[in-house]
DNA sequence: CTGTCTGCAAATGGTTTGCACCATA
DNA sequence: TATGGTGCAAACCATTTGCAGACAG
């Protein structure tokens, strides 16, 4: 793929570093806080530039099938995520990812399907100990 | 689950209404409009709120898989939804629901699952038809 | 050198909220 | 009449963008 000429700078590089080094799959801001500590005068800016950019190359993946804020993940194999619903956090799921069969051409009026995204919902470890909360479905994300 | 006692108003009736006659997955914007017919006096704030009073209640779904805007569907039943990577566009999936078995406790690292989500991806006919879209050879207008 | 990238700050845009008044039950 | 609901405007907040100077190739 014919892509625009991209410079090798010192923030791309520790951006994609850190977002390696880490196991769980920060947000932007999260990621500007670690990156932050290498380089204290990066910016959001250039935290969501680079993301956008890393991800549009393949280099890594951006995961917002919620309405709730973009995370990333430096792991580029196919894999499925959690997410928690009180959280928000992430995480991969330790099994082949479940095959989805596309709906055929006559169930989508004409729509040309080019993939599907999917994601588990659930309640992560640290929030079931404090949760004092009952039915499943948790209204939302706050 | 105890829910607070709520009041049947005019406005929310009329958008309910309104969400129930339309085929397509309008958004609270598009929802704000077709209401605004009925309704000249209705905010923004308002649809919002009973936009979520009703998903709460079951009695409408909210669709939010993307980063994108929230759509909503007045109708309940379980079904799988394409959206246009191009315009945003939602439309239902003519197919029983794809069975997606969740993964198995030991591959999730403690999260409870709830459920999940999962949404086709795809590019509708009317974006499909004026698609000017290139990716490898740049075009050239010239 | 040149054109990309960065930092800063201001702008977006969808969604939420505070408040005083209104209307449903 | 008690309270949930409404309209309005301002607040939020993740993300984007304009711009001038910085720096990689």
């Amino acid at each position: 793929m014919s892509h625009k000429p991209r410079r090798n700078t010192r923030q791309r590089q520790v951006i994609l570093e850190e977002l390696a080094k880490v196991k769980c799959h920060p947000t932007a801001a999260d990621l500007y806080e670690i990156v932050r500590r290498r380089l204290p005068r990066v910016s959001m800016a250039t935290v969501y530039r680079n993301l956008e950019v890393l991800s549009s190359a393949g280099k890594i993946q951006k995961l917002q099938s919620g309405g709730e804020q973009a995370r990333f993940d430096a792991d580029t194999d196919m894999h499925d995520h959690v997410r928690c619903v009180r959280c928000g956090r992430v995480a991969d799921v330790e099994r082949e990812p479940l095959v989805v069969s596309p709906p055929a051409a006559e169930d989508i009026e004409g729509f040309q399907i080019i993939g599907h995204r999917l994601e588990y919902l659930g309640v992560c470890p640290d929030c079931r100990a404090d949760a004092p909360n009952e039915c499943p479905p948790a209204p939302d994300p706050a």
